[in-house]
DNA sequence: GCAACTATTCCACTGGAGTCGAACAGATGT
DNA sequence: ACATCTGTTCGACTCCAGTGGAATAGTTGC
């Protein structure tokens, strides 16, 4: 039988037809930078293993700051299981935006 | 006759002090990040002179624009006669946050 | 002083982002 | 099939940012 592949997938927009403002605005937000910059410590993460930073952010609030770092192209998040991990886009927005992940995560 | 100084002064915040997002934020905006980057390659300009990039852009809201920019510590906004002259503080910035400016101006 | 000029502040309006509970969808295990 | 677990989507609400006209403040020249 052919193993049917129907992992729930999501858009994924292609780097480079995203603006910088787009990407800049995503990361303006406190907790959304702080997940990135886990994620770019941490290596890929499942959703719940993400929460677990700040667990009391609601399972629909952290998931809709995953759906605006999602489509501004800084984040993947993919099906695994009956979880979802969440990767650091990191070498293709370096393509995008030469330096930019580098100096938003140097503190 | 003792020259007073009386110059409109505006706060312009210790860069110090100025949080990440916060500039990230500023920069979020396609008018705003297109003033920044008109002041990069310009240097220092007139309020009025940085509005003819956009003639059609309200003063009031041009207005709004810049007091976003300068409380973010991206520009300063000083008097000279009866204009005002927009800086980028850029050797600031780079103090504080290393590269970003950079990577924000490369295109 | 007064008129002309530059630019900010004030005020109201509108659209969009953040928040969160509840409903829903997909995957797993028994 | 069913219950359970993970995570998203939906719907409603609040709050703030962007917008722009009108009023105000500061500067210069006459």
């Amino acid at each position: 039988m052919s193993r049917e592949r129907s992992p729930r997938l999501m858009e994924h927009p292609d780097l480079e037809q995203v603006e910088l403002p787009t990407v800049l605005f995503a990361l303006s937000d406190a907790s959304r930078l702080a997940l990135v910059r886990e994620l770019a410590v941490e290596g890929p993460r499942t959703v719940e293993a993400c929460r677990e930073t700040d667990p009391d952010v609601p399972k629909s609030t952290f998931s809709h700051h995953l759906r605006t770092l999602r489509e501004a192209g800084l984040i993947r998040n993919e099906p695994a299981g009956r979880h979802r991990v969440v990767t650091l886009r990191r070498d293709e927005l370096e393509g995008r935006f030469p330096g930019l992940l580098d100096a938003v995560l140097r503190d």
